[in-house]
DNA sequence: AATGAGCGT
């Protein structure tokens, strides 16, 4: 189950969301969008999770919550491209 | 290098 989570704080590191995430389930991997040429957080990431009832328990508990001290939103990621 | 809704190097 890929996550999307958004209005991050800028200073909030894929660690973080690692284990905000592992906390509520199983996190394979995780990731934090980042500009490639000023480094500087985008402010939104991506969770990865291989159970989806740990997933979408994760999604409800840190939906619209307080994260590093910012209330961030956590849905479901639109599907990549993948092919 | 900055900023605050939205979907990835």
């Amino acid at each position: 189950m890929n996550i999307f989570v958004a209005k991050l704080n800028f200073k909030s590191k894929k660690e973080e969301l690692e284990a905000a995430f592992a906390k509520y389930g199983q996190v394979t991997s995780c990731k934090i969008v980042r500009d490639k040429e000023t480094g500087r957080s985008k402010g939104f990431g991506f969770v990865e999770m291989p159970n989806d009832e740990e997933a979408t328990a994760a999604i409800a508990a840190l939906n619209e919550k307080e994260f590093d001290g910012r209330v961030i939103v956590v849905k479901i990621a639109n599907p990549k491209q993948q092919d």
